[in-house]
DNA sequence: AGCACGCCGACT
DNA sequence: GTCGGCGTGCTC
């Protein structure tokens, strides 16, 4: 007789815990998937093994028998492993993490199986000669990957870190190392930011290895299609997964590599509960395999470089383009000065000369103009000072609609500040609140520009992928000579006659208020300069601001990713934000406003007393954590309930600490029956 | 979360 | 008498 813990499907916190069977059968295993008779009337629940034992806890007379082992849709002990991990990384519930890594789908019930990207030819294209970096990249890599699955637990994890400038051949770099991998039957995970990428990695990988060893995990697939890959994946017979951020989770056993492209991006960090980060479930699942992550960026995340520094990751570099156009030539241009030489409209002279030359020469222009109305700043025109909170560092924000008329409120920790009539940098008083949209600019070109053809490319303007595929095709046909567009037209297809990007207004991405604007903006124009100027010519990117000293505008123009690093880090260092220290966001939901009230302000001196206790017992944390007071949660989408937030400034390394005592909070509102959801955001995105 | 048990008030 | 309100407590 054996005694297995299983953990059951259900979306309580209540029934989270290990339910305790006994079977005779010996065909089972750690994440075996099985049915269990559960509750008053035995009714049949799926469940999965997490541990197996000699002696229960649980009295023996009220076990009940398992009822079936499902072979086809069970897990690994690897996995299992992840997600105990992950319940405690994340505070969630055992099956938030079983969830990720099941199928969801529905078996197909007849017919054969559809795949996704059907349409796909898998003609083969042997591997491109590789550079001279490129070599040395692939060496060192595939040394480590040589080196993976001996299982001895002996060496750290190899995590590498590929610092490539665009159109650096990253692509081919990781081509080799997945095939590297195969050949010693070993599986691979590519990961894309966006589930519009994968279509042309696909395309590319299915050209190397064929189609047949490729499987596809993402949102956008079908019930149908996301079980027939699960199933192709498990079977083993598709050793390569290209996915979003989801296909992390693949059910895939003996993982040679998993390859984070665009590791900078912020969409591999899921903003639903589960929140996980990608990189850290990797480096988790890879552990176990002893396997290599390999993360691939042009402008990496300051907290991924950093780790460089500090020896956690390998920084490998390719710092020549592949075909060898020279990167755009770069200008700032000072909103200020055209100011004050009576130049009132959105353009600079300098941008707008270099529009006329570009249509005049029958190229193309791209205007980028970042997200609009997502917040209004206050700023001096006059001398391009911003109000920044003094504790926070962050930019205030203007809020027209406050009870107390006009004010600046900062994001992070609610203060509220008067708006100044005067700037308290120059004394000017042409100091007042910032913010354009793309219609706007759009109304401006077609004012300046007459006989161009515009088109819009932003969230309003494109509902579907029809929209942007229309709009983006007849830009690349030079239907269109002008794209003004968000951060949507930095990414996208390369063109090959774009004389001119320009930036309108650097300052709304520099001035959102996160600690991360600044690395933000610097990723955006280097991404979007990469649009100027392809085939051979040298492209011209101009990018407008009030703010022209201002070093990532400065450390983007001049290619400088290392001086952005060097100061982004010192005033990140400064307010010990990421990767110095952690913001924990803890949202408390209740249908009721009292009660989410409460709940934070409980939450808040519990948190301070977790703290304060463990100095007291001598397990003192690196240093103070910051407990900021609670706050409304303004524009809260959800319907008949209400949000409230506490912020929690975490020292470095203790992170985790933090996690466990929000969870053991979390328990106590469940003991005590109060109706009111805990929910945990590690350095959230979104700060509303 | 579900589901059953259980202990009160309003109905045939 | 008994049907049904939902407070309370458990699920291996």
């Amino acid at each position: 007789m054996k005694y297995i813990n299983v953990v059951i499907e259900n979306k309580s916190r209540h029934t989270d815990n290990f339910f305790t069977y006994s079977t005779e059968r010996d065909d089972i295993f750690v994440g075996a998937k099985v049915m269990v008779p559960f509750g008053p009337k035995d009714r049949p629940k799926e469940g999965f093994v997490f541990e197996i034992t000699d002696n229960p806890e649980c009295p023996i007379d009220k076990l009940k028998s398992i009822l079936e082992v499902r072979e086809n849709e069970s897990l690994t002990e690897e996995i299992i492993k992840t997600v105990v991990w992950m319940k405690q990384k994340y505070a969630i519930k055992y099956f938030d993490g079983v969830r990720c890594f099941i199928p969801g789908g529905k078996p197909a019930k007849e017919g054969k199986q559809k795949e996704p990207y059907g349409d796909i030819k898998g003609k083969y294209t042997p591997p491109e000669a590789l550079t001279a970096e490129q070599q040395s990249a692939v060496y060192e890599i595939g040394k480590a990957v040589d080196r993976s699955g001996s299982h001895d637990g002996s060496r750290s994890q190899e995590i590498f870190l590929l610092h490539g400038v665009t159109a650096s051949g990253k692509t081919e770099v990781y081509m080799e190392i997945i095939e590297k991998c195969l050949k010693q039957g070993k599986t691979a995970i590519m990961l894309v930011p966006e589930i519009s990428l994968t279509g042309q990695m696909i395309e590319r990988f299915a050209g190397r290895f064929g189609k047949d060893k490729i499987a596809v995990m993402h949102s956008r697939l079908s019930q149908r299609e996301r079980y027939d890959e699960w199933q192709r994946i498990h079977s083993g017979s598709a050793p390569i997964v290209i996915g979003a951020r989801m296909g992390v989770f693949a059910p895939l056993q003996n993982i040679g590599v998993i390859i984070l492209d665009e590791e900078h991006e912020a969409t591999y960090k899921a903003d639903m509960t589960p929140k996980y980060d990608t990189v850290e479930v990797a480096a988790k699942r890879l552990k176990y395999y002893d396997g290599v992550l390999l993360l691939g960026s042009a402008t990496p995340s300051v907290t991924s470089y950093q780790r460089c520094r500090d020896g956690q990751y390998r920084l490998i570099e390719l710092k020549e383009r592949y075909n060898k156009t020279p990167l755009p030539e770069v200008e700032i241009a000072d909103m200020r000065k055209e100011l004050r030489n009576g130049n009132a409209t959105i353009f600079s002279s300098r941008l707008y000369e270099a529009i006329e030359a570009t249509l005049k020469e029958g190229k193309q222009v791209i205007l980028l103009q970042n997200r609009r109305g997502y917040s209004n700043f206050v700023s001096c025109r006059q001398c391009g000072k911003v109000m920044k909170c003094p504790e926070c560092g962050i930019s205030l924000t203007y809020h027209r609609q406050s009870q107390a008329g006009e004010a600046m409120v900062c994001h992070y920790c609610g203060r509220r500040f008067p708006v100044p009539v005067k700037c308290p940098e120059c004394g000017s008083r042409y100091i007042k609140y910032f913010g354009i949209g793309t219609q706007q600019v759009e109304e401006e070109v077609k004012k300046f520009f007459p006989d161009a053809n515009t088109a819009r490319l932003d969230l309003d303007s494109v509902k579907n992928r029809k929209d942007l595929d229309r709009i983006l095709g007849e830009f690349s046909d030079k239907k269109t000579d002008i794209l003004i567009g968000t951060q949507m037209v930095a990414k996208g297809l390369d063109f090959d006659s774009v004389g001119v990007v320009g930036v309108i207004a650097a300052d709304v991405t520099l001035n959102i208020p996160d600690y991360r604007s600044a690395e933000r903006t610097f990723q955006l124009i280097t991404q979007v300069s990469g649009r100027a100027g392809r085939g051979g010519e040298q492209g011209l990117v101009i990018i407008q601001t009030y703010d022209p000293d201002n070093y990532a505008l400065k450390a983007a123009a001049s290619n400088d990713y290392e001086g952005f690093f060097r100061q982004e880090t010192a005033l990140r260092r400064f307010m010990d934000y990421p990767p110095f220290g952690d913001i924990v966001m803890v949202n408390l939901t209740s249908e009721n406003e009292e009660v989410a009230a409460s709940c934070a302000e409980r939450c808040r001196i519990y948190m301070e007393n977790a703290f304060n206790m463990a100095v007291s017992e001598g397990d003192k944390p690196a240093a103070d954590a910051k407990i900021l007071s609670p706050k409304v949660a303004l524009n809260f989408k959800g319907k008949d309930s209400f949000r409230y937030y506490v912020l929690i400034k975490c020292p470095k390394g203790e992170r985790n600490r933090c996690v466990y005592y929000l969870d053991n909070f979390s328990s106590v509102l469940l003991k005590d029956k109060v109706d009111c959801t805990v929910g945990i955001d590690v350095n959230p995105y979104s700060f509303f």
